[in-house]
DNA sequence: TGCTGGCACTCTTATCTTTCGAGTGCTAAT
DNA sequence: ATTAGCACTCGAAAGATAAGAGTGCCAGCA
């Protein structure tokens, strides 16, 4: 279907690089001069013609420049565009980010939505639609008579807990058959599988009568089915307002309100990540949208991938014109090193890790 | 030095209120309808005048209505203003809001912080500027060979936790002992007094050549020292585009740049609540605020009590044209059932708690 | 056949005027 | 002290004009 003369990809390259650029409509005698082709402005009039006709191109009105559609960008994406390597300097700085401390999932998630933002001055969105985790091991601290501690290794190598208090007071030994039989019970079972009868009979095997074998399972259906569905999060999005897309307040609004619930980010199509150069980018661009209020704007996705089975998402959300090039790369660096960092969680550099803490703690009291 | 007649006053209040509720500068003649005065416009005109050569309000322009100044507002707030009860539909929606969940500290403030900004229309910020934390009590769990789970209680009632992988091997005896060591030696202890050296006694104590000591020490640190800097958060940013005053999308944006750093938030000065009458709500208006930023808008605080001699702040943020009365009562009485969500923390309701889980559980396979 | 210069035409954007109206301040009367 | 009346000011909205950018097309040229 694509059969564009060299001359046509080169023009619409052009355009399209131009138009990300000024975003201003781009006229013929500007490509003239700029593109390195070596013919007049009519002729580049004749062949902006087609390219309109094809529907790569429009113009906001008869005397206007070319704009690219939206079937323009895709082409643009798909074939035209080439992938950028990133400086060295980005690249330290995004290796350097990541690698800064080895915090929860859900911090290291937040931080590298931040880094995204900063990078492309998009706003970033993470989500992490963690598959299903169950727990690996169930722990209870007995801290006084009326409060113990629920500690939950999960599958996931994340850890949960949860300071309980109760109305009564409970024995350690109780606590410790408890925990032997929730390890006994449901390590390795998914949040679906929690199901009252097993509670019950768990409860009977320990003779529970206050309902305790109840709480710490609240707490782990709670924890699994709050990991499992996906967590959404966005950062940077007063930066939606630098785009001269969005001077209109009215549009900015629209936008930011969609994207500032964390509901309508879950929804976006999370599968198919298979273009863009074979990396793991994909990129929505406007009416490729299914969402109404993103229909004039793009979505740039990566997938990272956090260990165990578990994968997430994180990209940046900007106007169709958007530099779909630089910003790929930098999202599928970010999220390349984000799958470093959480699946080789092991990897803590150990030796040396208190003393870090501590030099670090010094420069603080100084200031 | 308020030395204002009941009818200047009376004028003020109705200035005020027009302008809070229409955005546009109120005339002479709209107050003389409105405001229940029998007075003629002219009069109102020449109070209006006196009311402006004292300061309270100002014209935009020589043939505009009066619009108020700061100090006009402070007078309004300090003065004039009635505080408004919440309506029962309002009240009983924060309650049930609020007491929906008793999950952690910091998502709970989330919460309160959405709830916030969905109440008011305005951008919502919280900041738990939890006083200096100590550990209650160290736990260490072992997973297995290389790896362990470090598990901290500290005084605020918050459990905080680790997972630690080891390039080498570790008993559980080991970790006994240095449980121990740490529960004897840093239970209690500031951020600021766990050094180095006591660190390298403790290690010696139990003859811990593989620097496990101050890992975990390393840890409390890092923890103590987050929870010691206030932690900072906005949601709702995108309501601002909403207010007329913000159409300009470089004042937006200015604005929201500076509310998404966190580090700016917790400069916003929480101390000195006293004024609005009696309850702990604190109000800056424009030029009070010390930011550049934040100099024609208004800033309304609530403080709230965590429990422990720790508290936090949540406000909102916005033009100066806010509706201080309503938007204060609705923080008050957010601070307020936070303070009885996290104090009263250890009032859990505890049972049918489990099966309160399971049953919302359901719902969600369900759907 | 494909490219180029030239030119008339279109349509937006910016700028400048004009008009309209709301609101004021002042004065004279009650 | 209050009010009615009136001239005046000034911004916002509406209309008019001018400028400029870009197109499409045609005729001539390799």
């Amino acid at each position: 279907m694509t059969r564009l003369s060299d001359r046509k990809k080169k023009i619409l390259s052009a355009v399209i690089e131009e138009y990300i650029a000024s975003a201003e409509p781009v006229g013929s005698k500007l490509l003239a001069e700029k593109a390195g082709l070596r013919v007049s402005s009519a002729t580049i009039r004749n062949e902006l013609s087609e390219l309109t006709s094809l529907g790569y191109l429009a113009q906001p009105h008869t005397s206007a420049g070319r704009v690219p559609t939206a079937a323009g960008y895709r082409l643009y994406v798909n074939e035209l565009m080439e992938q950028p390597d990133l400086s060295r300097e980005e690249a330290a700085r995004i290796d350097s980010s990541l690698a800064g401390k080895a915090q929860g999932h859900e911090q290291m998630l937040d931080d590298a939505g931040r880094l995204a933002a900063d990078l492309t001055d998009y706003p970033a969105l993470t989500l992490s639609s963690q598959g299903s985790d169950t727990v690996r091991r169930f722990d209870l601290i007995h801290v006084d008579a009326n409060t113990f501690i629920i500690v939950l290794l999960l599958s996931s190598n994340q850890v949960k807990n949860k300071l309980v208090h109760l109305p009564f007071s409970v024995e350690e030994a109780q606590l410790r058959r408890l925990s032997a039989v929730m390890n006994a019970n449901f390590c390795g079972v998914g949040e679906a599988e929690i199901t009252g009868e097993r509670i019950y009979a768990a409860e009977r095997a320990i003779d529970d009568r206050m309902g305790l074998t109840a709480v710490v399972a609240g707490f782990t259906i709670e924890t699994l089915s709050q990991s499992h569905g996906a967590r959404a999060a966005i950062s940077g999005g007063a930066k939606l307002l630098r785009q001269p897309e969005f001077q209109d307040p009215a549009k900015a609004h629209s936008l930011m309100d969609y994207l500032s619930d964390a509901a309508h980010l879950s929804e976006l199509p999370c599968d198919g990540f298979d273009c863009a150069g074979g990396t793991d980018v994909k990129v929505l661009i406007g009416p490729e949208n299914v969402a109404e209020e993103l229909r004039d704007s793009s979505v740039i996705l990566a997938k990272y991938d956090a260990g165990d089975g578990m994968q997430g998402v994180i990209g940046v959300v900007g106007p169709t014109r958007m530099d779909y090039s630089k910003v790929a790369a930098k999202l599928s660096y970010i999220a390349a090193g984000l799958s470093r960092a959480l699946a080789g969680n092991a990897g803590n550099a150990l030796p040396g890790f208190g003393k870090l803490m501590l030099t670090e703690k010094k420069e603080k009291s100084d200031s």
